[in-house]
DNA sequence: GTGAAAGCGCTAACAC
DNA sequence: GTGTTAGCGCTTTCAC
């Protein structure tokens, strides 16, 4: 391990004088910054993140994830990979922590690891750990709009947007039942944020349009699915817009739509919201509200950045929805609708 | 942030008697320990670990796992969740690098981020990294057993023995022909460790009981997996007995399956090597060899712990792998075979 | 524009 | 059984 000493020695200057050369917070003389840099390059010296007084950077930012079973893996884990890519990309590592570690382990993080800011994925409406979020004394961002935001940094897809959206697509398309097949009911319980979403703008939109609407929450097994399919096309009126924001049951609900009868687009249109590869890659490629999970990851790091530069940082980041549209939606043929 | 000190005055003791009753590393009165943590407790002191000296405990500890596209997300997840779990229960957190910051990326955290030791997952057989590895002043232990594992600390399932029950399995069920479908040619080419181990098990209990056999390399996605199914079932001799080791396709394979004709387990005796929950869960549930992602996290941090405090460590801790029989095999009946 | 020196919070000899 | 003290590697006053 070499030290800051050993290259002060290298380079015939003082320990402060390559700190300072390091750090850029002093005007340093052209020829002492190369010797400086030489030497820095020559013993392969990198500063010792542990080591920085108490209150300096670390480099290190913790990133809260959802870990428990129920989670979609692959989403989950395009949002964690985007962070960390971000993250890097500034000179930072990652430290993840469950989300089941709670408010206490926010605190203990703060307290005891060195690490320069929090990034907080999958926040409920009323968060339990909001109030230490806004105690902590480092920055935070939230992927997610909990109810109050007051204090804090959010960013993350308009999910309201996107249920809308969806529905108005649907809309356009002539269809006048809808219904949205969404996370397990569990979800909703611990009122995630963007589960409350996309149920308020489909709701919403769907009233806008004089539209049947009815709201089928589905637990994430291929079972769960096909029980779901058949309970929709059993409905009266029997929609003819489906909107399924819950990613793990894509895959079962359209193969079981395809074995129950109605065919997909012509008489049964489908919208997702979900990651765009995941859309694309469906047996049938569906029409969907992208879940920009890169883009999120990489905003709520950039955001995070700003924060610990000590600039301003807007409180509030909705990422506008953009819905493709693919092979799963058509303008509505007869039978079906109010 | 309040500190050492400050729990010194309030206790009315030194700061080192503080970090001797933290630390345990020296006896200390009933009567003081008492007040000290009752200081602790009151003050709400925590240790600030970036503070430590240098080669001291960090309480970090760094994984390095996949996060590229090509990853079966929810099996990483396991693996992460469980040492990240594990990691906790002995008071460390965990810091994730990704798999593609290569040896450089090892290096630079062992030099930069305070963290203790290592845990590498996904390894290849002759990985880039095992030089690396060695050399560090840190411990670290390897998900996986490369070619050459002088000097390391290994753990994981037996691959080769998983391979080797599953065909075991289907000849003692009297199939004469088998395939395995394995994991996408590139994971081959890059020598992951376990696809090879896997691959060598399946050839050798092949050749042991005289079966005739094939191997079917296939990539992660739904066509992928129907085209193999198809050119499975087109073979000749066709096999009657499968070993599906590509926890991607498990569903779209078994689904092309039942759509092409042979009805499983009576006519195809479908084996897989994934997690349990994934088997069970399946259409027609499998009999598989488990593929232990919680216990082999938990073995992974145990084993680093030890080696942490300074006691010797096996070099190679290989998990007996368990075949449960589910609805997915069956006796041979007429058909197909030699 | 640069150096010397005093911390940062914690640990571990070294004393008694 | 406990206190004193000298570090750890780095940053940041303060002084020139």
């Amino acid at each position: 391990m070499v030290k800051i000493t050993d290259v002060a020695r290298h380079a015939g200057v003082s320990p402060s004088t390559v700190s300072y050369v390091l750090s850029g917070k002093r005007p340093i003389s052209e020829e002492t910054r190369r010797r400086v840099q030489a030497s820095i390059r020559t013993l392969g010296y990198r500063p010792h993140a542990g080591a920085r007084p108490a209150g300096g950077r670390a480099n290190v930012l913790a990133l809260v994830m959802p870990l428990w079973a129920g989670i979609h893996a692959p989403t989950a884990l395009r949002f964690a990979a985007s962070v960390v890519t971000a993250a890097r990309s500034y000179g930072h590592d990652v430290l993840v922590l469950t989300q089941d570690e709670g408010e206490e382990g926010l605190r203990r993080v703060a307290d005891t690891v060195p690490v320069d800011g929090l990034i907080v994925m999958d926040v409920a409406l009323r968060d339990p750990r909001l109030p230490v979020l806004r105690d902590l004394d480092r920055p935070a961002v939230l992927i997610g709009f909990p109810a109050d935001r007051a204090g804090l940094t959010c960013v993350d897809l308009d999910f309201r947007a996107a249920g809308e959206r969806c529905v108005d697509h649907l809309a356009e398309l002539g269809h006048r039942a809808v219904a949205l097949v969404g996370p397990p009911p569990e979800v909703y319980v611990r009122r995630t944020a963007c589960a409350q979403y996309v149920l308020q703008g489909f709701t919403a939109a769907a009233d806008r349009h004089g539209l049947t609407s009815a709201v089928h929450p589905c637990e994430a097994t291929a079972a769960a699915a096909r029980a779901t399919a058949e309970r929709l096309l059993r409905e009266h009126p029997a929609p003819t817009g489906i909107v399924v924001h819950n990613e793990a049951v894509l895959e079962p609900l359209t193969e079981a739509f395809a074995r129950l009868g109605p065919r997909v687009p012509e008489e049964l249109s489908v919208t997702a919201i979900c990651p765009a590869d995941l859309a694309e890659s469906a047996r049938v490629p569906l029409t969907s509200v992208a879940l920009p999970a890169a883009e999120t990851g990489l905003r709520a790091v950039e955001l995070l950045m700003r924060a610990l530069a000590g600039e301003p940082v807007p409180a509030t980041t909705l990422l506008a929805p953009v819905l493709t549209v693919r092979g799963s939606t058509a303008r509505r043929t007869g039978g079906g609708g109010a």
